[in-house]
DNA sequence: TACAATACTTGACACAGTGTCAAGTTGACA
DNA sequence: TGTCAACTTGACACTGTGTCAAGTATTGTA
């Protein structure tokens, strides 16, 4: 673990990410990440097991980088539900675009990988606990609509922020990112609070 | 066009479609179609030019055994634009189980190729129109939400009524299909009703 | 009855991408 | 000077798609 690994495998990662994010859907092949972080393909292998570890380790560093989690966590600090339930929408809305590239190549994969489809679903796990706290808050306060039980909520809130939806929207239908927050916002609060 | 080669074209479009059913989102390869059609590899190449091909066949041929474009017809016989907007919330979920296994094959190539993402889309555009009926419908009532422009709403409306929140929602949080049709009624109406 | 066309089979091969292996190189550190 | 780790080089196995050429079998028709 010296200094001169530590930078290749630094190296390696953000060849992926920038990849990735310049690859507007298109497949990011092992031997481009190679190219781009300049080493040889095999090499690669000397640091990522597989190409999906490889994808999942990229993952974890742009949480890294992004301090993603924390920002997250910030929302538990608002005072009422609603005002919770606005603060996560914001929060994972904005993430989105920082995971992306990863998070499409990742989902890609979920066909034929079982380790990518691990490796996404325990992150979409994590968000489906902040929407179940946002929820949970909003009925304690009592102001959960009837039309739903508290899981029904956290589940149909848990959809509703999903990637793919961020990416029908803004990629497919044009919309800006904060024209996606705003309508976000206004939809939760028109469907889960009475 | 012998009838013989109608039943082998006939036999390949349903033992993909058989396959695509029972695959659990594993990929199903040219092979095992072949297999199951009781003819060579070789062979499907002489009935469709390509993969891509074969899968966007099939969603035509599920198309004319379920008779589902009419039976999304049908909600444009709604007399309100409430009416309208659950008619097709209902005839679109339940349209979605029956092309299930073929638009997770098709959007699973998307990443690879050209003209499974073409197909796809241009079903999808077929959704946004259905929509944006019903949507139309209510704005012209002045019943529509004034948080959203018809554009907004509509485009609102075909994200959240996408294969992929179907996916979501009934395979992996285990809504059932009436729950899930119901829940998408409620919530629709708290989202775009003014 | 013979022939020709059509549908399909057989067996081979090209190609792309992932993952593996063995042997060689290079640079740093002791 | 020697040794270890990181990396390179070149080769190869494997899977799946798509292609090609030659052969067979069935059907319709002159």
């Amino acid at each position: 673990m010296s200094s001169a690994s530590l930078k290749t495998r630094k190296r390696i990662l953000q060849a992926t990410i920038h990849l990735l994010e310049a690859s507007d859907g298109r497949v990011v092949r092992m031997t481009d990440i190679a190219k781009k972080a300049s080493i040889t393909r095999q090499a690669l292998y000397l640091h990522f097991k597989t190409r999906a570890e490889l994808l999942i380790q990229t993952t974890y560093y742009l949480d890294e980088i992004y301090g993603s989690e924390a920002r997250l966590m910030q929302s538990r600090a608002a005072k009422t539900g609603a005002k919770r339930l606005d603060a996560y929408v914001e929060a994972w809305g904005n993430y989105i675009p920082e995971i992306y590239g990863v998070a499409k190549a990742l989902i890609a994969m979920s066909d034929t990988d079982e380790a990518a489809v691990k490796a996404w679903k325990k992150r979409m796990q994590d968000m489906h606990e902040g929407c179940a706290a946002a929820i949970n808050m909003l009925d304690h306060e009592r102001r959960l609509s009837p039309n739903f039980t508290p899981e029904q909520a956290t589940d149909f809130l848990w959809c509703l922020l999903s990637v793919q939806n961020w990416e029908h929207l803004t990629i497919e239908c044009g919309w800006s990112q904060s024209q996606y927050i705003e309508k976000y916002k206004t939809l939760a609060q028109a469907a889960f609070i009475n």
